[in-house]
DNA sequence: ACCATATGCAAGCAAGTACATGCATGAAAA
DNA sequence: TTTTCATGCATGTACTTGCTTGCATATGGT
């Protein structure tokens, strides 16, 4: 990937994420990107490729794999606290607002399996976690699938809260709302 | 409101629902709602003017107000599961999908805080809530602001996945998620 | 010195977009 | 019956949008 390219790409997702893919111009990429707004046509076959190749770079993702969630020490207080947290230091404000404006009927049937990959990981690996735990014998018999779409559903609305209302909604940090939440998880959650 | 202008206002929701404001444009708004162009910009000022009136009509809101929770049992598990009921029941899909859609730059200014008035009716009673039940000694000291923002989220979360998903994501169903979330926050709240 | 390549610049094009207007028509109110 | 009003229809306007093209210039490799 040449400079050029690149500063089009990144002045793209940039835009499309602070006005949305169909209010992002061409010419206002351009604008942004620094350069002429023919050179995005030599670069790229159409407005849609240059998004569509910036959503399959790495730095425009949100990198919530399950690998990240590897390091587990079987202490269901600290590992919840790091699935979360794990979770929210990935998926920005920024990416939450990306994840949106990409949401055009133009993009949408092939951005949103890319969308949908990060709550998929968080949600398998932490059932999966939940399941082991239970053969460990550290929590009660349970429908861990239910559980672990709970436990992810607070922590990806908190975040998308944030990203969308700031601090008018709540002013609640984000610390201060995992340790609060995974009190409340872990008493339901213990045997 | 005469049928009319109602019919394009129902037209102009229902497509900013489905593909956002500025992919909207005032020739299918008139398509979709049966009447000429023209007609729209003798009945409005302008395209904007339409969405605008359309969001403060009650049946483009999602009627989650403090009055929807008035009647409590001073059950816990009881009002926790009608508290997500009740905001589930009301915010369907499409509200959800109407709120993105109306996420333009060009509206973001006169829409976010009625956007918001739901979360925050949800929110500040169901805080208020926590506190009377402490008060009343059924449940132990704890940051309320915080729990009830778990459990917001949570509700939140849940509703947004659905919509943006549907059983993609989770096969779970909205009763199951609530009994299985409730069971375990009741634990973590009751003294 | 020569050449390939990348880019800027200017112009343009076809389609689309929000919005306007003058006139005809039909229905309802007077 | 006459008048008023809402609407359709056709046409138009000013502007934007995505995208293209031909030519000039600069830059760097050989």
């Amino acid at each position: 990937m040449d400079e050029t390219s690149q500063k089009i790409i990144d002045a793209a997702m940039t835009l499309v994420r602070d006005k949305g893919y169909v209010a992002t111009t061409t010419k206002e990429i351009a604008k942004v990107a620094g350069v002429n707004e023919c050179t995005l046509f030599r670069k790229f076959q159409n407005k849609k490729d240059i998004v569509l190749q910036g959503v399959n770079q790495a730095q425009w993702r949100a990198n919530v794999t399950p690998e990240i969630f590897e390091n587990v020490k079987w202490d269901l207080q600290a590992d919840i606290e790091m699935f979360m947290r794990a979770y929210m230091d990935r998926m920005t404000p920024d990416f939450v607002n990306l994840s949106i404006g990409l949401r055009a009927p133009q993009l949408y049937e092939e951005t949103s399996s890319l969308i949908m990959k990060v709550p998929q990981a968080f949600l398998s690996s932490f059932t999966e976690y939940l399941v082991k735990m239970y053969e460990k014998g550290k929590i009660h018999k349970a429908d861990f699938a239910a559980l672990a779409m709970t436990i992810f559903s607070s922590t990806f609305g908190y975040t998308f809260l944030k990203a969308s209302f700031g601090d008018e909604l709540s002013k609640l940090e984000k610390d201060e709302y995992i340790k609060s939440s995974v009190q409340m998880f872990l008493k339901g959650l213990e045997r």
